[in-house]
DNA sequence: ATCTAACTAAACAGATCTGTATGGTTATGA
DNA sequence: TCATAACCATACAGATCTGTTTAGTTAGAT
C-alpha cells in the first residue's frame, strides 16, 4: 500500500454527487465533463484521474443508482406491514414517494439505454438487466411468501405496474400512478390468492 | 398555386423513411443529419429546403409516429371481436405483434424524451402528452362501452400495463410482456366487471 | 523543513455536429 | 426550345465535446 491510496480524495465524493445529479435530472448527453468538473469544484484534469473515460462514469453513475435503490427499499421494506402483501403493495408507495420529487425524471436506466448507444453488450444495457433482475426477484420472493401460484408470472406482471407507473410519472406526473399500480396490483393478487 | 407546390419532390419520402428508421433504431441524438441526407440519397442542403432545422425533422417524425400507430390499432381492432372487452385485450396482442420485431426499441416517446432537452414545453414531451392522451382516451372508451365502472380510473391501470409492456420488451425481449400484460388486463377487469 | 502525491488553471488537439454558402446540373412544363 | 424549380457535391463556419498536455501550486506525512 502507497500513501497515495491512503489519502483522501474529497474531490472524489462530489464528483459522485454532481455526475449523479446532472445525469439524471438533464440527461447524460447533455451533461458535458466540463460542466461535472466545474460545478464539483475539481479541475477536469483531476476528473479524469478518477475515471479514464466520461463512459466510466456514467457506468459508475448507474451502478450506484442501482444499489442506493436497492439499499433503500431493502431497508424500508420491513417496515411496511407484517405481511408479504402488505410489504409487496408498500414497493408502490416507495415508489410514490419517489415521483413526488421534483427533480423526478423517469427510471434511470430506460432512460440510459434511450440516450447511449444501443446493444446486448453495452454497460447501460447490463445495468438495465441487473436491475430489473433485482426487481423481479424482490416481487417473486414476496409471492412466494405469500403462497401464490406461479409467482414468477405473476412477479412479471406486477413488473409491469411497476415500469409504466415509472414512466407514467415521468411524462404526467399530475396523475398519482403509483396509487393506480397498487389497486392494479391488490386487484391482481385478488385474483390469485389462494382461498383459504 | 405555383408550379413549386405541384412539382413532385420524391426525396422528401425518403427523407422522412430513412429519419424514422433511425431516429428510432439508433436513437435522434446519434443519427446526424449527414447520414440521414446521406441514406435518403438526398444532398443536405436538399434536405434543409425540406426542414428548416433538425428539430424540425425530429417533431415531424414524432407525430408521424403516433398517427401511423393510431391509425393501425383503429384498423385492426374492428377485426379483433365483437365485445369490447375483447377488443381492449387485442391492444395488448397488437402491441405483442410490434414486441416481435426485431428492431423494436421501446416507446419512441418515452425514448425522445430521455434524448432530448426535458422541460414541459419541449416539442417531444407535448408530442408524448398527446400520443398518451389518445391511448387514455381509447382505453377509457372501450371500458365505457363494457359499462366498466370509473373507466378513467381503469384506464389509467390498463396504461400502466400499455408502458410497462412496452419498457419490459425493450429491456429484455425473450419474455412475453404483451402476454403478461394482457393476462394482468383481464384480472384487472374481472376486479371491476359489474356483475350481471 | 522537505519531499511528493494530489491538485490547479488553461490551452490544445482532434473529432463531430448543425446549418449555410457556392456554383453547377438535371428535368419538367409551356 | 427555354425558363425555372428542384436538385447535386462539396466546402466551410462556428459551436461543442472528449480527452491530453503543460507548467505550476497546495498540503500532508515523516
Amino acid at each position: 500500500m502507497t500513501q497515495a491510496l491512503t489519502r483522501k480524495r474529497p474531490g472524489l465524493e462530489r464528483v459522485l454527487k454532481t455526475a449523479d445529479r446532472l445525469f439524471y435530472e438533464e440527461g447524460i448527453h447533455a451533461t458535458g465533463v466540463d460542466r461535472i468538473a466545474a460545478e464539483a469544484h475539481v479541475s477536469k484534469a483531476t476528473l479524469y484521474t478518477y475515471f479514464r473515460t466520461k463512459d466510466d462514469l456514467v457506468t459508475d453513475y448507474l451502478h450506484r443508482r442501482s444499489r442506493s435503490w436497492r439499499e433503500y427499499v431493502a431497508g424500508e421494506l420491513p417496515e411496511h406491514g407484517a405481511s408479504p402483501e402488505e410489504r409487496l403493495l408498500a414497493i408502490f408507495d416507495l415508489l410514490g414517494e419517489w415521483f413526488l420529487s421534483p427533480s423526478y425524471r423517469g427510471c434511470p436506466f430506460i432512460n440510459s439505454e434511450a440516450e447511449c448507444a444501443p446493444g446486448p453488450s453495452s454497460e447501460a444495457h447490463l445495468a438495465n438487466l441487473e436491475h430489473r433482475s433485482w426487481v423481479h426477484t424482490l416481487f417473486g420472493g414476496l409471492l412466494k411468501e405469500a403462497g401464490v401460484a406461479e409467482p414468477e408470472a405473476i412477479a412479471r406482471q406486477l413488473m409491469l405496474l411497476y415500469d409504466g407507473s415509472m414512466s407514467g410519472a415521468q411524462a404526467d406526473p399530475s396523475v398519482d400512478w403509483a396509487a393506480a399500480a397498487r389497486e392494479a396490483a391488490e386487484s391482481i393478487l385478488r385474483n390469485h390468492q389462494t382461498s383459504h
